[in-house]
DNA sequence: CTATAGTTTGTAAGCGTTCGCTCACTTACG
DNA sequence: CGTAAGTGAGCGAACGCTTACAAACTATAG
């Protein structure tokens, strides 16, 4: 076994217990599995990570990272909220297809249940996450884009939904199908439910 | 100990299974938690169930039947297609809010993670549930009450996503708000997005 | 109505396995 | 040489499940 610092070692038990949830869900996500995945010995996960818990809280932390991250920076570069919303959507679905990542969303419903006290942070990483959503809503009422008495909390959530439901259909289809067209036919409904400018699908 | 017949027992046996997945997540359902919660030892568990797997089919297939049946009595009696999508989810958001029972995409999210070798049963109920909505769907383009050109399937899905976000955040939320006036609103974006009678939200 | 045999429902104890985690110890690196 | 990284062995607890046995309900014969 060549030596590593723990800096690596870290961001590799992270990535490893990334792997295992969408591999094979939150039960297959043991020490020994995160060990062997690696390439350690289990005792060795200790050295960098008191706990097990602890691991799973990191994870969460970087899945939250990257969301806003996301949402702010699709906020500065998109000329207005409707172009920031399809985005986010793609930026998510894209996590959601790639092999490399696993959707945030995907991971906070599978936490929520089987993680061990992780339901309080996954709350709240949803619950910024929803904030941030309603910031782009907000914009985009201001800017005229959406509907004035639009409900900013309402169409949050069910942005959420949207993003929600493929992923969790998506992930349960043993990803055979593409979403790349699906992202525009979702995003067709939404934007008559929420924008101004009201058009019949084509 | 008083005896019971092995029929009462089953639904005792469910009932409790399902109340240990909402109160306090998956990881909590055991053998032992859901003999204490019947009233039982562990062991008695064997005398009705062969299995934990059993449990849980079990528990999916009354989920199943609940939600076809729903959708079936509301396709009846409803006149259009978008009161019966106004039925289904006042009784899904009921289902979720109400203490007594515990709405299917709970247990769906949950087990599809964390149950034995479940998460196909999940997909296979999942997948029928969105046919039936389908159906809904179709009957609505059908009798103009939907857009033409609506495409089906992301319609499907999106009111399964609006179910599925505000059950998720539901259940994070310790089930603190109410759900009541929220119905209205989702509904109405999502109205918005699929009927033809566009009109502003007030 | 009672005696008895058979079936069903319940329990206490424990078996085998898995999991998170610890400890004594070794190896590599600056 | 001191510190950081890695390992094999194993501990205690939890879990699914089995077994040997007891108690209660049912059925039938006398």
């Amino acid at each position: 076994m060549v030596r590593q610092t723990t800096t690596i070692r870290k961001q590799q038990i992270i990535e490893a217990a990334r792997k295992l949830i969408i591999d094979k869900g939150m039960e297959a996500v043991t020490i020994d599995a995160i060990a062997e995945t690696v390439g350690f010995s289990e005792a060795a996960i200790y050295r960098h990570f008191s706990s097990k818990q602890q691991i799973l809280h990191q994870l969460v932390n970087d899945l939250e990272y990257d969301l806003l991250a996301c949402v702010a920076s699709a906020q500065t570069t998109e000329p207005n909220a409707l172009r920031v919303l399809e985005c986010i959507l793609e930026a998510h679905l894209a996590d959601v297809e790639g092999s490399r990542g696993v959707s945030f969303i995907v991971v906070a419903g599978a936490m929520s249940f089987e993680g061990i006290g992780l339901s309080h942070r996954i709350r709240e990483m949803l619950d910024r996450y929803i904030e941030s959503i309603k910031e782009v809503m907000r914009r985009g009422v201001g800017e005229g884009d959406f509907h004035k008495n639009l409900n900013v909390d309402a169409a949050a959530f069910t942005f959420l939904g949207m993003i929600q439901s493929t992923a969790t259909i998506w992930a349960l289809n043993d990803y055979s199908w593409s979403l790349d067209q699906w992202r525009n036919q979702i995003l067709e409904i939404y934007k008559n439910g929420v924008a101004t400018s009201q058009q019949v699908p084509a």
